[in-house]
DNA sequence: TCTGGGGTCCTAGGACCC
DNA sequence: TCTGGGGTCCTAGGACCC
């Protein structure tokens, strides 16, 4: 049998690529985009990282930093994102079908089929083939496992074997001076906690964790640490998921613009989450997934002294529902329970979870009738909502302002919102 | 005093990822 | 003044059953 290639194809700093497509003057100069609320960097250009700013670091932190040099600053627009992603699977799906859409901004190919072909090649070409159907900038890496493909990537973004955004790892020659020049803490599914324990025994980089025992490994790092040992050898034990998984569970989690103290607008926070995520259970699935389990929580600032406070509730959804007023209603009941007067709260959430398909929910005749009133006015607020705008239609439970996010500097909805489109004068 | 053993299911918490 | 959000997988430990 040919041995296995896989890609990992990567889009550079996607979010503020995102961002340069509708803005070529953004180009050349330091760009990030912040996470919700305007609270720290979740992008950075090139430029930015060169001015040393950190992945996550608060925006507060570096204010001085950002104005000396004009870095350019975005709140997260992740309609756009999201939708921009999908321009680059549908790119990337024109060069094989065996693909599986890892993340927002990545994919993984499986080439093996093009054994024999220049891999590198063939990889230059999906990069030009992307950049100009989508104008996103990616990197390629190539080898026989997934975690040797991240590794890959990761030479092909800092130039560890030559130019031009592709390494292929799969030669041993190579695939060897590569594991020795990269630290075990950038070996995918290595964390903080993982490296420092690594770090103790001596295991400095990919090449000293790759040639560790199996079961040392495990013993250390759970089977996710044995099957890393594995997959660093060229053995792959991590599939490629060609098909979507339906997801297990789903929230919609928010820290909020000002402290919220009074019940009011918890309640209107927490029912537009369950809103929300009532929206996300319908667009799940063939025909939308419904859950048995709903959980609120809400907590006071972990970054803030004064009086601290945090609680969880879970109610049982039955039937398991997505109706978006069955879930406000459970949501406020469960937030109504935990709620404390006297306190400064700095985030709440709704968290789903028990997802079943629809179809598959056991019909209640006593409730038929009703339940299926219910899903024709979902199916209409959905619709829409889809044609009009996010929130065109919604329960008059969730109208407050109050408590929601900052985001004072997002760009328009270039691709998604017809007056936002740019036009093209010729 | 002595008071089994083994299986399953569920949940909470840790670690990691993007 | 200002510190993200949404997922996954794994393990340990408790409840429960025969």
């Amino acid at each position: 049998m040919a041995p296995r290639a896989i890609a990992l194809v990567d889009c550079n700093n996607f979010y503020v690529s995102c961002e340069r497509v509708f803005r070529p003057d953004l180009e050349g100069v330091p760009v990030g985009v912040l996470s919700n609320n305007d609270g720290c960097f979740v992008a950075r250009s090139s430029e930015l990282k060169a001015l040393g700013v950190k992945m996550g670091q608060p925006l507060f932190e570096v204010k001085d930093l950002v104005r000396r040099h004009r870095v350019r600053v975005f709140s997260s627009n992740y309609v756009l994102y999201g939708d921009m992603s999908q321009r680059v699977t549908e790119c990337l799906r024109g060069f094989t079908p065996a693909l599986e859409n890892y993340s927002i901004d990545e994919s993984f190919l499986d080439l093996s089929g093009f054994h024999g072909r220049d891999l590198s090649a063939y990889a230059s070409e999906i990069r030009s083939t992307v950049k100009m159907w989508t104008g996103i900038p990616t990197c390629i890496g190539i080898a026989s496992s997934k975690t040797l493909a991240k590794l890959a990537n990761h030479a092909a973004k800092k130039s560890l074997m030559g130019e031009g955004g592709v390494c292929d790892l799969t030669h041993e020659g190579d695939r060897e001076q590569v594991l020795h020049m990269v630290p075990v803490e950038e070996v995918w599914g290595i964390g903080r906690r993982s490296a420092e324990k690594l770090n103790m025994l001596g295991v400095k980089t990919a090449a000293d964790l790759r040639s560790m025992d199996p079961r040392q490994a495990r013993k250390l790092l759970t089977v996710v640490g044995e099957r890393l040992v594995y997959e660093l050898r060229g053995v792959a034990c991590l599939p490629l998921d060609l098909a979507p998984q339906p997801v297990k569970g789903t929230a919609v989690t928010r820290s909020f613009g000002e402290p919220v103290k009074t019940w009011e607008p918890m309640r209107e926070a927490v029912a537009s989450y369950a809103s929300r995520a009532a929206e996300k259970l319908r667009g799940q699935g063939a025909h939308g997934l419904a859950a048995e389990s709903l959980q609120v929580f809400m907590h006071t600032s972990p970054f803030r002294s004064g009086p601290s406070y945090a609680n969880a509730a879970t109610v049982e959804l039955q039937p398991p529902t997505n109706d978006s007023f069955a879930l406000i209603a459970a949501a406020t009941a469960a937030a109504k329970r935990i709620w404390r007067e006297g306190f400064q709260f700095s985030k709440a959430g709704v968290v789903l979870s028990g997802l079943v398909p629809v179809e598959r929910v056991q019909p209640d005749l006593l409730q038929a009738a009703d339940r299926q009133r219910g899903s024709r006015l979902m199916a209409a607020m959905d619709a829409v909502n889809a044609r009009m705008g996010r929130d065109t239609l919604r329960s008059a439970a969730t109208m407050g302002r109050a408590w929601r996010m900052r985001q004072e500097s997002r760009s328009p909805s270039y691709t998604t919102r017809l007056t936002d489109v740019p036009v093209v004068r010729a």
